[in-house]
DNA sequence: ATGTTATCTTAACAATGTAAAGATAACAGC
DNA sequence: GCTGTTATCTTTACATTGTTAAGATAACAT
């Protein structure tokens, strides 16, 4: 956080940081479809080239960002679990909560996170045992772990169904992550929602964690 | 289909239906980067502006793709629920991988659905009450309302939980829809899914809905 | 002080979305 | 059949974009 001087010219002294942040702002404010590499650079005060120097094109500074917001990503779920007190359960369903409240809170590093047209080389090693993956993957399966083992704790405690994690896991994600999409693209309008319930993304994320935790069908008494 | 002499030159004579193939032809082709309204004219064998005179701008013409897709998917998820020989919750079932399904195979026409900074004024009269919404919209309500009509003749039949439907079809809805852009994404990879299961969509989508109509958490055998 | 390197600028290129103006065909009414 | 009107398509042009190449300027090591 120690700041070369600001008010330099011509050596700009932190233009990587600068750039990451204007780029941020532009996408808060004029979506993604108005994020420019060359308004990236007149906010950031500097010629248009200047970028040049710190990304070898636009999408690897969109790539730099990708791997900060995972990586922000990864500790808001890891506290979210861990400063909840209850049983594991509370914090399975604080960790969905927590990813959809991110994603709402977040909106503009988050809606970069899922758009392969964005990057250019991701998944470029394809893994293959001996893991070599890109950044980006690194950073999102570190994510991917918290919800992970939050599952294996509930199972640990005996309030989830045993058997592989995983399917659980890849339901669960799939469940926070796609009400996540459909409120950031507006698409869960007031049509959809339960009756006297706002568009409030906790509030619907509450609900939706606690619908996938109960599951759909209807509890059949075992006749023992 | 029956078509205006092809052959013709300076009246394409079915421009608006060619240059909507090209363009999708073009996003599976080179993904939703490459999709340049430029490069539509030019497979569609006619100048570079001439889109203009069938459409207002690049967005209007992803948006003509969107209302398409969105009727077909609708018909592809009615024809699921009705296809299914079995019990009301097989319908349900069949409704949710017929989603994923239908993402997967339609790939290029699926990634443009819920994009909205590639379209410009959806959801410009805001409903209230009388509904007066924008195509796309009403095009997506036709599809949510196949979903919603599985689960509440699930419900009818008791082998769903009762209540509003709102909050289980919003659940259903993500759960498939954030399966299917993990899948597109290409972010689902062979880590993430359950061991020894290939990321073949169909068998996904069935364990994935299978957990949501079961639910996370153990039955609790009622002490009655 | 000098050479090297990192950083930034200027200038240029091709491609894009889009608008304006003109050309060509289809088609109406006479 | 001829003529005016309209729909369709082309040509031309402009501003903006991503990106590269060449040069300028500062920092820094020796």
């Amino acid at each position: 956080m120690t700041l070369p001087d600001p008010s330099r010219s011509y050596h700009h002294g932190h233009l990587r940081r600068a750039l990451l942040d204007a780029a941020l702002q532009l996408i808060t404010e004029q979506g993604l479809a108005g994020l420019s590499l060359r308004a990236v650079a007149r906010r950031a005060g500097v010629s248009e080239a200047a970028p040049y120097h710190h990304f070898a094109s636009k999408s690897a500074l969109v790539e730099a960002l990708v791997v900060e917001t995972l990586q922000q990503l990864a500790d808001t779920l890891q506290e979210a679990a861990q400063a909840t007190a209850g049983t594991p359960l509370d914090q399975l369903v604080a960790t969905g909560v927590a990813y959809v409240r991110f994603a709402v809170e977040h909106r503009a590093s988050f809606q970069i996170l899922y758009r392969p047209e964005l990057r250019q080389l991701s998944r470029l090693l394809p893994d293959a045992d001996g893991n070599a993956r890109s950044p980006i993957d690194r950073a999102g399966m570190a994510a991917y772990q918290v919800l992970l083992d939050a599952i294996m704790a509930c199972q640990q405690a005996g309030v989830v169904v045993p058997g592989d994690p995983l399917p659980l896991a890849l339901t669960a994600w799939a469940t926070v992550h796609g009400l996540a999409q459909l409120l950031l693209d507006g698409v869960v309008g007031a049509e959809i929602i339960p009756q006297g319930i706002l568009p409030d993304a906790p509030h619907l994320a509450h609900i939706v964690t606690a619908t996938l935790a109960q599951g759909l069908i209807v509890r059949q008494v075992p006749t023992n």
